[in-house]
DNA sequence: TGCAATTTTCATTTTTTTTTGAAATGTTTG
DNA sequence: CAAACATTTCAAAAAAAAATGAAAATTGCA
C-alpha cells in the first residue's frame, strides 16, 4: 500500500538537523505522489540549500549513486520542481529548488493524472460497447455506465480546477 | 514511478469482455491511489456484478489467493468502497460494490491524506525550531519556512473542500 | 459446547520497483 | 580535435511491495 514510516537512509554526509527534517518531509510528500525516495531526498536537500548544487555534490551529500541522482534530477526537471543555473567558471550544471509548489502540483496533475482520464474515457466507451443488447436495456448496467461517465466528467472538471486554484495562490 | 501498462494477470476464470475492461479500469484507478492490483481487481469485478459475491468466489474468479482476497476486501471495506450483504441460508459474507465513488474518494482523502498533513505540520515546526538564531533572521530561511506553512494550510483547506464537493455530486 | 466452515494472519516466496555503477554518450575547452 | 570532465543509459543487484498458502483465530449453528 504505502509505507507510513520513513526509516532514514544511512546518510553519512547529511548532519544538519534542518536538512534531515527537510529531506524526511519531502521524501514523504513525494511518496504520496508515487515518486521514489531519491526524488524526495534530492528535492529536500535542495529546498534548504542557499547555493545551487551540482549533481555530484547532491549524490555525495545524500550518499546515493550518480545514476540515481541523474534519474531523480530528470524527474524533478519534468515536474518543474527544480531549475538549473549557470555558475561562472564551472562546467557542471547546478540545481536550485523551485519553491513554488503550485508548479509542482499543477505539472503533476497535468502530466501524471490527466492522461489517465483521457484513456479512462476510451475505456468507458469500450465497456458500453461490450454490453449485449439485453444488458443495454437493464437498469443495472445503465446505472453503472452512467456512474463511470459521471466520474470521468467530474475528474475532467475538478482536476484542472484544482490546478487552476493552485496557480492563483 | 508508476507503471503505465497493465498487462492482465492470467485470469482463467474471467472471460467476459465487460469484466475484463472493468477490472482493467479499476486496477488503474486504484493504482493512482497507490492501491495494489488485487484491490482494483476485486472492485472491478464487483462493480459489474449483479449478485453479491463471497470471498471464495472472488478469489476463484480472479485467480488470486484467499489471503490476497481477504486483504483486498479489508482495504476496500476501509475505503467504504464495498458493502457486505447477508444472503439467506449462507454463512459466508457476500460483497457488493458501493457505486458512489464520492464515498471512496472522500474516505481516501480523510484517511490516507489528511493524517499526512497533520504530521507535516509538526515536522514544519521542527524545522522552524532547528533554525539557528542567525538563520532565523535570514530572508532565505524565513521564506522557505513560510512556503511550507502555506503549503500545509492550502492542503488543509483544499482537501476537505474537494471531499465536500464530491459529497454534493 | 463442539465442530465445521469461513476468515484472518503472517512467514515465506514472488514480483515489481528502485538503486547501483560501469560503459556509452555527450560536452567543453586547451 | 583530443582529452578531460559530465551526464545518461541500462543490465544487474538490492530493496520494497504484494501475493501466497498454511496455520491460527473466529464464527455460527447443530
Amino acid at each position: 500500500m504505502k509505507a507510513s514510516q520513513t526509516p532514514p537512509r544511512d546518510t553519512k554526509k547529511i548532519n544538519n538537523l534542518l536538512e534531515i527534517e527537510s529531506i524526511d518531509f519531502f521524501v514523504r510528500l513525494m511518496g504520496i505522489l508515487g515518486m521514489p525516495r531519491s526524488v524526495g531526498e534530492i528535492y529536500g536537500l535542495l529546498y534548504f540549500s542557499e547555493t545551487a548544487l551540482s549533481m555530484n555534490k547532491i549524490a555525495n551529500r545524500l550518499g546515493i549513486s550518480i545514476g540515481s541522482a541523474s534519474q531523480g534530477l530528470k524527474t524533478l526537471k519534468g515536474l518543474k520542481a527544480i531549475k538549473s543555473t549557470y555558475i561562472a567558471g564551472d562546467r557542471k550544471d547546478h540545481y536550485l529548488a523551485e519553491i513554488e509548489f503550485k508548479k509542482l502540483f499543477s505539472t503533476f496533475i497535468k502530466d501524471e493524472i490527466m492522461p489517465h482520464l483521457e484513456s479512462a474515457k476510451e475505456r468507458i466507451s469500450k465497456m458500453e460497447n461490450s454490453l449485449s443488447n439485453q444488458e443495454k436495456e437493464e437498469e443495472f448496467y445503465i446505472v453503472r455506465v452512467e456512474k463511470l461517465k459521471k466520474l470521468a466528467k467530474t475528474g475532467s472538471r475538478l482536476l484542472p480546477a484544482i490546478a487552476g486554484i493552485l496557480n492563483l495562490k
